[in-house]
DNA sequence: TTTTGACTTGTCAATATTTGTCTAATTTAA
DNA sequence: TTAAATTAGACAAATATTGACAAGTCAAAA
């Protein structure tokens, strides 16, 4: 599940139309479109304003949203997993730095 | 161990200097000095050309630069753990596609 | 069939970011 | 101290991103 269909999705359970979430986030109805379709990339900004007008959890959909951006660098590399590994390792590595 | 760190250990190593490497990657000695200071970030195309110059394979240095990007993106997210979970889900996903 | 409303697409100027180089430090090694 | 290597700062040029507008498609209502 992509970030856009997510948002999507979310918004058809609640009946809104694109222009009434869009009007809320102070943004153009095809811009919204474009988010929703993947086809034009959402700002963090702007991901919080979707979590106010869709009464989500900004994590939640942060969590989507920066998946969705990893998902795109990696998805070309042949080694994905190799270097997923790696990100985790220096993660770890930074969240056990003292200070 | 960062993209940086990594590259500026092989220079070392084969006792270049700055400025014979740069030259290869037609740059200048400052922005790879950046580059391995971790104060710029490299393009593709100079971690190709880094892998050459370094005599390393091109999927070794993009490994590594890869992660350093990802890693940044995740630093400051809290739940940088579940984001990679889901990042997992969606590339097995990707490869599983069928045409 | 025409009209209407919701959504989508293409394009473009404005804005923002990235890039690489230059010059001037600073550090290092002799 | 000197000379070479490395680094920092500032800048213009190149590139990328942004959001809006206008025009398009599509489905359902009239």
């Amino acid at each position: 599940m992509t970030f856009g269909n997510y948002i999507r999705k979310l918004r058809e359970e609640k009946q809104l139309l694109l222009r009434e979430v869009a009007s809320q986030m102070n943004i153009d109805t095809a811009l919204l479109s474009k988010i929703e379709r993947g086809t034009r990339i959402a700002r963090k900004e702007q991901v919080e304003d979707l979590a106010k007008a869709l009464n989500k959890s900004e994590s939640e959909l942060l969590k989507f949203w920066m998946a969705d951006k990893i998902v795109n660098m990696l998805k070309d590399e042949s080694n994905s997993t190799e270097i997923l590994k790696k990100v985790e390792e220096e993660i770890k590595n930074l969240t056990n730095q003292k200070k």
